[in-house]
DNA sequence: CACCAGGCAAGCC
DNA sequence: GGCTTGCATGGT
């Protein structure tokens, strides 16, 4: 068990604004299956507790992957300057951050979330993990981690299909076939411009600007992107009386929020789905 | 039953 | 180029 100073983070909120899809409840406090490990976490006052079932580096990865060490306070004041409206929402948003997640979890994930919701989501990735990710055991429960890439490869759609993926199976195969292909292509991902990152994941068959939004978001630390949803586009629409079509949406945040758009999106999603 | 979910590609014009 | 339509599945 370890304790770590929690700022002004909001754990519960974080944890279920549906960034991560490997979350749940326990006792008084929550199980995350992170990428290579299993965590039981919880919050008092001050401070964060984490067990883990790997407690390799524990301290500097939770602080990674809560972004504790970004400047929020420095970036909320810029995006409250924009308008009333954000500033007011920020003000509710207290405490929110974007998740720093695996890039492969985060792109396959998202792959999986199109034209799905949140639950559904997390029961495929569940059965995914199940059927092809490493065992953990952790407090006397068992749990599987997000299977390895190798894994993923063996996989045909029939298989996939099995896991109710629906159409998505073939956008899943063909994702895994570029990053076959292309042995550094998530490594290339990081390295290039969000710009150029979210063009080159577009290539990819299953790929368009919402999820290669959300997978540079969240697995790649990117703020300047457009994560535009059906619940972004409702809640941007009712809160600034703007049209609700995607365009609209997306150069109207794009013109207000600049570099970032991504984390003032997550704002309004999270305002207009989770805080209702 | 219809409609929706952290959308997308393909097929029209 | 932009706009419309079909899509797998499970929940409400």
């Amino acid at each position: 068990m370890i304790k770590i100073l929690k700022k002004d983070l909001d754990l519960e909120s974080v944890l279920f604004s549906g960034q991560c899809f490997r979350v749940s409840k326990k006792d008084d406090g929550f199980i995350v299956i992170m990428h290579d490990r299993v965590i039981f976490i919880k919050e008092e006052i001050k401070y964060l507790f984490v067990e883990s079932s790997n407690e390799n580096n524990l301290e500097k990865i939770i602080i990674n992957f809560f972004d504790l060490n970004r400047d929020y306070e420095s970036i909320n004041n810029d995006l409250a300057k924009k308008d009333l409206i954000i500033k007011d929402i920020i003000c509710k948003c207290k405490g929110f951050k974007i998740l720093n997640q695996n890039s492969f979890e985060m792109f396959i994930s998202y792959i999986i979330s199109q034209n799905n919701n949140i639950k559904r989501i997390s029961n495929i990735i569940e059965k995914l993990s199940k059927n092809y990710g490493k065992k953990v055991i952790f407090k006397n429960n068992t749990y599987y981690l997000f299977p390895e890439k190798k894994e993923l490869y063996k996989l045909s759609e029939e298989k996939l299909n099995d896991l109710g993926l629906g159409y998505r199976s073939k956008y899943i195969i063909s994702a895994l076939n570029t990053l076959q292909n292309e042995k550094y292509y998530l490594e290339e991902i990081k390295k290039i411009s969000t710009k150029d990152a979210l063009i080159k994941l577009m290539k990819i068959n299953g790929i368009g600007l919402k999820v290669a939004s959300c997978i540079l978001l969240f697995g790649f630390g990117r703020l300047d992107v457009y994560p535009i949803d059906t619940w972004v586009k409702q809640t941007i629409s009712k809160f600034y009386n703007i049209k609700s079509d995607y365009n609209s949406i997306k150069n109207f945040t794009k013109n207000i929020f600049g570099d970032y758009c991504g984390l003032a999106i997550q704002y309004l999603y999270h305002t207009g789905r989770n805080l209702k």
